[in-house]
DNA sequence: TTGTTTGACTATCTTTGACCTTTGTTAAAT
DNA sequence: ATTTAACAAAGGTCAAAGATAGTCAAACAA
C-alpha cells in the first residue's frame, strides 16, 4: 500500500481543520512545534503556507519573529469573480508597469474599494517610483506594494 | 491557550495603561522597581523604552539617575498644524530607515490625521521595500514616498 | 517535469548581564 | 562651616545569547 498524502497536504489539512474550529477566524502556531509535531523541518510549514494558503486561495499570513513569535493564519472572503481576486491573478502572471498599476487603483476607486485619498495614495506612490534607474525592479515593486496593499483591504 | 505575549509587549501595554490613567500626561517610574514587577532586569525596561516609546511614535522620556532618580515618560501632543511640517522637516533632514517612518505613521494615525486603513497601506509600503538590496536607495525612497503620501493629505 | 522535502544560512526580535556614569548621603578631616 | 572621600542608589550602554521565523537552492519523488 503506498502513501496517498503528502506531508504538505497533512499539514495543510490539519491547518484548515484547527481554522474551521476557531471561533475568532484566525489561528496561531509556532512554526517550530507545527514542524515537530510532524517530525519535519521547518521550512516544510513555509512550503505549506506559501502553496496552499496564499491570498488568491483566500488566506492571510501574518508571522513575527523572535521570543514568542508566531505564525497567523486567517481566512478571509475573496469572491473568485470579484476585482480583487482579477487584480491578484493578474500580478502573479508577472512584471507590472505603472500604466497598468494605476489602471487597477482607478478601478479599485470605481468599484467603491478604495476611497479616493486611498487610491490617491497608492498613486503617490507608484509615482514615486519613478526614480528607480533598474527599471525591473521598479516593476517588481509595483506588483508587490500593489499586492501588499490590496492585502491590508482583506483585513 | 498559548501564551504569546512577550515581556517586552507586557511591559509596553502596561505602561501605557499608565500613561492612560494619568491626569498629568506624564508618568514617573522607577526603572528598578518596574524591573522587578516583571521580574526582569533593568536594562529590559530600557529595551521598551527604545523600540516602543520613541520620538517619531510621539513620545518624550527624560530621566535622571543617581539617588531620587526616576524615568519620566511622556505622550507629547503636537499642535495639529504642525504634526505634517515637523515629518516633513526631519525626513528632509537625512534618510529615513524604516523603523523611523513606521513611527511616523503610527504617530499620524494616532493623532487622527489618517485612518487605520490608511495607516496599514502606509506601513505596507515601507515594509515592501525590504527587498530592495541597495539601503541606500531603500531609505531615500522611504523619505521620499512618505513625502509624497503627506502631500496627499495637504490637498 | 512538477511538486515535495531538507538543511544551511539569514533576519528579526527579545532577554540577560557585565560594566559605566551620575547624583545623593554621610561622616571624617580641615 | 566647609571640604572631601567613600559609599550607596539610581539610571545608561552595549554586546552576547536565546528564540523564533524566512529564504533559497539542492536533492528527491511522482
Amino acid at each position: 500500500m503506498r502513501e496517498m498524502t503528502s506531508l504538505a497536504d497533512s499539514i495543510e489539512e490539519y491547518l484548515k481543520k484547527l481554522l474551521n474550529l476557531s471561533a475568532s477566524g484566525f489561528i496561531d502556531i509556532k512554526r517550530k512545534e507545527l514542524s515537530s509535531k510532524f517530525s519535519c523541518v521547518p521550512s516544510q510549514v513555509n512550503y505549506v503556507l506559501e502553496t496552499r494558503f496564499t491570498l488568491e486561495k483566500g488566506y492571510l499570513v501574518e508571522s513575527k519573529r523572535g521570543g514568542k513569535g508566531y505564525v497567523r493564519l486567517r481566512k478571509i472572503k475573496v469572491p473568485p469573480e470579484s476585482l480583487l481576486s482579477f487584480i491578484l491573478r493578474d500580478i502573479k502572471k508577472g512584471p507590472v508597469d505603472d500604466v497598468k498599476a494605476k489602471g487597477f487603483i482607478q478601478m479599485l476607486y470605481e468599484e467603491k474599494y478604495i476611497s479616493l485619498r486611498e487610491s490617491r495614495i497608492m498613486e503617490a506612490v507608484i509615482s514615486s517610483l519613478h526614480i528607480i534607474e533598474d527599471s525591473s525592479l521598479q516593476h517588481r515593486l509595483n506588483g508587490l506594494l500593489l499586492r501588499n496593499m490590496l492585502f491590508i483591504l482583506l483585513k
